[in-house]
DNA sequence: TATTATTACGTTAGGCGTAAAGATT
DNA sequence: AATCTTTACGCCTAACGTAATAATA
């Protein structure tokens, strides 16, 4: 049977061009290298080497000898890594939501109800977040409505209700409600990593541009210097936040949403736990 | 660094379901086995198996360990396996033609002049030919004319011409040449294993229906008891094999074709030795 | 009692390094 | 003389099997 220290030995001899150099990088002796390589060739059955006087090389067999065996290590490599990760992920509960905010109030939940898992999470593109659920590589999604699809179960979470904050002299300050497209054209301040929302506003307001702020402190400095309209939510308002400022619902659908916790119907107890919280 | 004597006994593990059974099956002592599990366990960093008091069981983790184990096992069989072929491949010329004939000259010469190689070949398709001999999986291609291709080098070999073998009083008997469009409709006796000329005979007969002989003598018996028409060509063509047949050139240009021989130009060996034996 | 995993222990084969030899540049 | 491969030799680790232990069905 193949001896992988070997095969990596072979792949060092193929590097640095002679066994000496070989040995001296691999920390071993030379006499080492050549009974390796003799072993070899005895595994693989076939020459691998031309023996010259006084230099050894590889011949052309040897050479497909080298890749395979790179191929090996890096295959044997990664087995175990991706193991390792395989025995991490059962102990962690993966949360992909499309939105920071269900996240403030899920993540300390499941933490105290499975206070012996690592509590894990990251923001995901709306599209993928429902397939990374069904391949397991993820245990709990958050979407803005239910996901239609028979492998996986839709428990509703929490309602967040966007609002726009604008100046009072501002052209729109007066309107009880406002749209997405009134908003249109109007250059808004706008939070880095607030997931779907970043995408919505995009889309219905495509004439604007947005000064995406990345820094929370610097984010509310320019909230509070300039007149750029910003957004705040219900579940991202805080009072000394809009002072000074109209806060306008926005009434379009899309922005008015109830994030829904999404997981697989295997994981039926992530409902009853979540149920006992969030009755 | 993995060991693959060991993931193997993981994987005789994972089938027989007990470290005894495991032992017994590969004739080591069940000590072992446990040293081993333990030894793996160390490598791979995590925890494969739930040690019940008396019952050793793979958890889940484990289960993917053997999955990975399974495959690089594999993967590392193939390796030598296809290192050997490889091996092999250097001291053989694979020929690969789209007719027989050509053969019959071609393998002769090819041993005299390469005895310390082995000279092997088969019939292939003709697409596939250039390919074959172009990813280097054979030597020698042989084709019902040149290559146009940059890589390879063409060159003219032998001539075969095709004829039809009728009975005298066949329709078609007084005819001085003769076309396969001519010949459709009429049912024929044809040989296995005549590569492209079998295709071609399909397609420019589409209407006819072919008596296909695998066995040399049977095709003898038939060709000689039945009036059937059948085929033969200047290079395969007995005097008694004809005995009371009228012979009628077939005029089809693709019918009238001359060898070419196929090989890469790092290989241009091959045509100083073949101008040497067919100037 | 039979089966199974694990630990303990003694033996041994094989792997490693040092040293030396042979060969080349 | 310096570099490199290969062989020879001795040491010592580590791998194996036997035997013993413990626990279960």
């Amino acid at each position: 049977m193949l001896n992988l220290c070997e095969l990596e030995q072979l792949c060092a001899f193929a590097r640095y061009g002679t066994l000496s150099k070989a040995a001296e990088e691999m920390h071993i002796s030379q006499p080492t290298l050549t009974r390796s390589m003799q072993h070899l060739e005895e595994e693989f059955g076939v020459a691998l080497f031309v023996h010259g006087k006084n230099r050894l090389s590889l011949n052309e067999t040897g050479e497909k000898a080298v890749e395979y065996a790179t191929a090996l290590l890096a295959n044997a490599e990664n087995a175990v890594l991706q193991v390792r990760r395989f025995d991490q992920s059962l102990r962690t509960i993966l949360v992909e939501s499309c939105a920071p905010a269900p996240l403030w109030s899920l993540l300390p939940a499941l933490s105290e109800q499975f206070p012996e898992k690592t509590i894990s999470s990251r923001l995901e593109d709306i599209r993928l977040i429902l397939c990374h659920v069904k391949d397991k590589s993820c245990e709990i999604g958050i979407l803005p409505g239910p996901a239609e699809d028979e492998a996986v179960e839709s428990l509703p979470f929490v309602r967040e209700e966007l609002s726009v904050c604008l100046p009072p002299d501002h052209a729109l300050a007066s309107q009880s409600s406002i749209t997405l497209e009134m908003l249109n054209g109007y250059n808004c301040l706008l939070k880095s990593d607030i997931g779907f929302w970043s995408e919505l506003c995009r889309k219905r307001m495509p004439a604007s541009r947005f000064l995406v702020q990345t820094d929370e402190f610097e984010f509310r400095e320019l909230a509070s210097s300039s007149t750029l309209p910003y957004f705040v939510t219900n579940l991202a308002l805080e009072a000394d936040f809009v002072k000074g400022r109209v806060v306008i619902p926005v009434s379009d659908m899309e922005a008015n949403v109830t994030f829904h916790l999404i997981f697989r119907k295997e994981n039926r107890n992530y409902q009853k736990i979540m149920r006992r919280r969030f009755p």
